[in-house]
DNA sequence: CCTTTAATTTAACAGCGTTAAATTAAAGGA
DNA sequence: TCCTTTAATTTAACGCTGTTAAATTAAAGG
């Protein structure tokens, strides 16, 4: 057993060269074929290490998430901490380069899928939510944020909007309301 | 002039093929040889009446948001209005299939921006917004809207959410609470 | 009848995700 | 030390995709 050789490829080195590749040249350039070639390697090798594209982009997917989770401790009553997430959310979504829209198409890979529940529950389930709840109030702040995200990534859309007024400001008043309204008690 | 032989296609035509085709076998289907064999011609030939797929998609997602808009005349106030709109919206997308993606992934044809804006500005205008804040409030709720059908047709995380909440009453809150904070004096 | 012109087809290109089979190289046992 | 086993990677290929260029077809007008 044990058996190895000098091994060129990991599952992190792939997501990691995956992400590179999405902001150096953005969704359309993340193919299967670019992604081998940033890691020194022919396509097929990839196949090793991930299932097909579709769990790479969920695994990706799953990161924005849990980026715009990180630090949020600090915020203690339940609407704070929506809406701080809301805005970490927006943000990761809209700095980085097409990943509102690689979250759009993203399916969630079905090995991780209780458990990043459980993830996205926690932290108002700390708060004194019902997991029921938490996943509720969650799901519709995230619904608002995708789809600001999406528009302001949207070339054609963000240009005609802005001229009108700030999209971040809007998506902000937005989501304050929101907020303010599902934790009302 | 006025020389023409029998002609075979009309842009009409082919997005009411397209719409034929993406509810016979879904967006994955809607392919350019595809559809162009549902009209029994050649791919290529389809280019002589739209410019390419992404046109294609734009005029598709264009028409939903027309689908929503239709016979609201009735709703006087722009919260009820609003509402209205919101709910019918969710339902074009969540009952043609895979229409939410395709809304997502959707461009807007440089060609009709501006007539689009004013058309979906004018109900709410028509009630006393201004054109500004008509587009504002709207982009919100389309926003929440999307974001919501996106959730609710995408079959792993509606799979996992529906054990816990009907979807559609959380969108439905979710949307009264927006609606109503947005149209507050 | 013959030229012009528009509509469509044929052929092709470069790319995609993905699989199967062949290759390579290291590890472990004899 | 050699030889077998096995894992990692490459080569080759399949069947798709959107799209362009060139060839074909057929009707209209002079």
């Amino acid at each position: 057993m044990a058996r190895r050789r000098n091994i060129l490829l990991t599952p992190e080195k792939i997501i990691s060269a995956a992400f590179e590749l999405l902001a150096d040249i953005g969704l359309d350039g993340l193919t299967m074929r670019a992604l081998a070639k940033r890691l020194d390697v022919q396509a097929p090798a990839l196949y090793s290490y991930v299932d097909n594209k579709a769990e790479l982009i969920a695994i990706m997917s799953e990161q924005f998430l849990n980026e715009a989770r990180k630090d949020l401790e600090q915020y203690e009553s339940p609407t704070e901490w929506l809406e701080q997430f809301g805005i970490r959310f927006y943000e990761v979504l809209v700095n980085t380069r097409d990943a509102a829209m690689l979250f759009a198409i993203a399916r969630q890979p079905s090995r991780t899928e209780q458990e990043s529940t459980q993830a996205l529950a926690l932290p108002l389930v700390t708060r004194g939510y019902s997991f029921e709840r938490a996943i509720q109030v969650e799901s519709a702040v995230v619904s608002l944020t995708l789809g600001a995200a999406l528009d302001k990534t949207n070339e054609e859309v963000s240009r005609m909007l802005s001229e009108l007024f700030d999209l971040k400001e809007n998506y902000k008043n937005a989501l304050n309301i929101l907020v303010t309204g599902l934790t009302k008690v």
